[in-house]
DNA sequence: GCATTATGTATAATAAACTTATATATTTGT
DNA sequence: ACAAATATATAAGTTTATTATACATAATGC
């Protein structure tokens, strides 16, 4: 499992993300997702994934959709075009982290 | 500047790592090593570097000698052996936290 | 039939971590 | 003299995530 500091962070990037290569996801499903894509490494609580998604609500970033199958209620977010290029935005950001901090943690050895 | 958010939960590697390779390092040389290592990309401020010293002292993980040249007193940090160990764990854990949000950022295009 | 597991959304209290602001003081360059 | 750089440190506030909890349905095993 990775360290939850690491992760701090990070959660807005994997959730939107994800809703950028899959259109539209529920909740429940984006948990079950990021547990599978990392081979068990990740696990989202709800207690986390929840109030990100409702914030990124609010910012206008994502868009829900109700809808009743049975008497189940699932509610769908999906990327709106901001939500879509900060998504990017946010990928592209994670690699400049981990490059600069590859500068600090591997030093090369002729330095 | 890499964004804060992504920064948290790596303070400690950053300060343990530069500890394990420079022997021992004042707080203020620690703020300069993380800038110029990192081409000005990251900068600490001290309101965050000092409490984390003082937890990994506090900790086990480092300990400090006094010293003075003329008025000003100098506090050296440099890390015990569970430090070195320690320091190494989370550079090793870093790597491995970008290979998992790498396989969520970054799905096979065959997938 | 009953219990358990999986599915599903959500909030509240708490804890941890960092930011921002502030305080204090010395040394060096101009 | 004055400003900029050097040097350590704390306090208040904010953000963020964890843990605990609540509620509810559907499917599976026994």
């Amino acid at each position: 499992m990775i360290s939850n500091d690491l992760l701090k962070g990070t959660l807005r990037t994997i959730v939107l993300k994800l809703l950028k290569e899959n259109s539209r996801l529920y909740g429940y499903e984006i948990t079950q997702k990021v547990e599978e894509l990392s081979g068990g490494e990740i696990k989202l609580t709800f207690g986390a994934l929840y109030p990100v998604l409702h914030k990124l609500e609010a910012e206008g970033y994502v868009v829900t959709e109700k809808e009743h199958n049975g008497k189940r209620v699932r509610i769908y977010y999906s990327l709106t075009p901001e939500g879509v290029s900060w998504a990017q935005s946010l990928v592209d950001e994670f690699e400049d982290f981990v490059l600069t901090m590859r500068l600090i943690l591997q030093p090369l050895p002729a330095q």
